[in-house]
RNA sequence: GGCCCGGUGGCAGAGUGGUUAUGCAGAGGACUGCAAAUCCUUGUACGUCGGUUCGAUUCCGGCCCGGGCCUCCA
């Protein structure tokens, strides 16, 4: 099969065909970083970071351009930024750094270009300019508005059309609006507030500018898929459109929109007041983050997805289940007449699975039946192709780049190599009443051992 | 109120007009000094009421439940 991904645009699963296959072109909503993220944020980020995986995968690793913002102006940052005392270039540079860490931490590749919107301030004007000239968009009391009704199609990508909007809207509308449904490009800055000088006077963007404006700049003004959740479908993602096709109109902007589902936490939306508000540094210490991963991946993308503790604590026994596969390999290369040469070839059934508009569960069925395949192999031949094969297949979702032995044992412990030493011996002079006693103190440690046909391994679990 | 999405076995979660998802947890067995791991076996699944059909968890309609969005605005 070749790969199909649900598009929002045409609420339908349809074939994907890049406009330029030596250059499959992404754009993905990135955070706007006034907070850190927490595991909500984080789903987005694993989701796209498998579909640019899989497109580079199809495409070839130098024909995918992946493109993820950062939106350092925003007024949550400009509030968050006077609540806390600090400067707003500290905020942002702060939980920027954040950002990317716990990206690094859930197994994101980072993606080719990652703009900041306060480096295209004076694209965004360009943009602008573009639409009052061609009377999209007006200037009134300070603001650039854009006029909704100048665009015959607006609406599509949500599904609505503007009378239900105005009918359902719940805020006033300002009365320099020449329409109710109008939204801002522009707004003024006092003298505190962060501007910048234009035409219309100091000021600083509307919240939909920038993805235009970047998108345009790094990726063309027609470009493939347009990521991120659903809850930027509207208004984000339909003003985007409507500012991109109104100044560009011989151009398609993206031609794919693709939305991941939202997330819930411990069975309800998640808030501060509930108790399940999770940011991903706090599961951090709690969870590796490879379980975390694992955890988002569990469910489909577009599905809404419950995030539970429970469900990290079982993500984690599953990669505890494939490390203990690839853990074979090294047995299979210690043998001394054992071939040396490891053939990573990705299980079909695991690229179908994706292809599918990534049918993560599937694939990760897919790894299951490749890990059966370790355990069942006999010959190191076979292990080392079954355990290529796994790690292959993980590697297309992110999962399985580490060492087996850093997975369970981490930087390892001298002592419990000590403690395990002397159990041997106890165990050769069947000693088992101090065998067992040293595994009970170690079991109380959270340390499991194994007894196998190799001597005795040892895995943290807890 | 409008628009949209989802309800699958103890739990998580795919999929399908008639045939085994998969995993986690549980039970029994093999293996083990005992364990762990691995292997084998095992359990009532498809919200509800109708309809279409030879046959629906899978298609259609009603209902119930859960969730989302409904603009920048002080």
């Amino acid at each position: 099969m070749t790969l199909h991904l649900h598009n929002t645009y045409t609420r339908q699963k349809d074939p994907f065909e890049p406009i330029d296959a030596a250059n499959a072109r992404m754009y993905v909503c990135g955070p706007t970083v006034y907070d850190d993220i927490h595991i909500g944020n984080a789903r987005p980020l694993v989701v796209f970071d498998v579909l640019a995986r899989l497109l580079r995968h199809e495409y070839g690793n130098d024909h995918v351009t992946y493109v993820r913002n950062i939106t350092d102006v925003d007024d949550k940052i400009i509030e968050r930024a006077a609540e806390n005392g600090e400067e707003i270039d500290a905020l942002t540079l702060r939980t920027t750094e954040n950002f990317h860490a716990a990206a690094a931490a859930v197994g994101c590749m980072a993606p080719d270009v990652e703009p900041r919107a306060t480096d295209h301030i004076a694209q965004m004007i360009v943009l602008i300019e573009d639409l009052i000239g061609k009377e999209h968009a007006y200037e009134a009391e300070g603001h650039v508005l854009f006029h909704v009704p100048s665009m015959p199609d607006y609406g599509k990508l949500s599904g609505r059309n503007r009378d239900e909007m105005i009918a359902g809207a719940r805020v006033d509308v300002a009365p320099y609006k020449r329409d109710p449904s109008d939204f801002v490009l522009w707004k003024p800055s006092s003298d505190e507030q962060p501007g910048w000088d234009s035409p219309w006077g100091r000021g600083r963007p509307g919240w939909h500018l920038e993805c235009s404006a970047m998108s345009a700049e790094h990726l063309g003004r027609s470009f493939d898929i347009h990521g991120g959740g659903v809850d930027l479908v509207f208004p984000h993602h339909e003003n985007e459109i409507a500012q991109s096709r109104c100044a560009h109109p011989d151009e398609s902007f993206a031609r794919y929109w693709v939305h991941n589902g939202y997330l819930m936490s411990e069975g309800e939306k998640m808030a501060k007041s509930v108790g399940n508000f999770y940011t991903v540094t706090d599961l951090l210490d709690e969870f590796p983050g490879e379980a975390l991963r694992l955890a988002l991946l569990k469910s489909q993308y577009r599905q809404p997805l419950d995030f539970s503790k429970d469900g990290v604590r079982e993500a984690r026994q599953e990669l505890n289940r494939f490390y203990r596969a690839l853990g074979l390999r090294q047995d299979a290369l210690d043998g001394e007449e054992g071939p040396k040469d490891i053939s990573y070839v990705i299980p079909a059934d695991v690229v179908s699975a994706l292809e599918d508009d990534l049918n993560t569960p599937l694939a990760i069925a897919g790894l299951h039946v490749a890990a059966d395949a370790v355990f069942a192999a006999e010959t190191p031949e076979e292990i080392l192709r079954a355990t290529g094969a796994l790690k292959a297949a993980g590697r297309l979702l992110g999962l399985l780049q580490m060492e087996p032995e850093i997975w369970f044992q981490g930087d390892g412990d001298a002592a419990i190599d000590a403690l395990i030493a002397e159990r041997i011996a106890a165990r050769s002079a069947k000693d088992f009443a101090r065998a067992d006693e040293i595994r009970d103190e170690l079991t109380a440690q959270g340390i499991v051992l194994e007894d196998g046909a190799g001597g005795t391994t040892w895995r943290r679990e807890g």
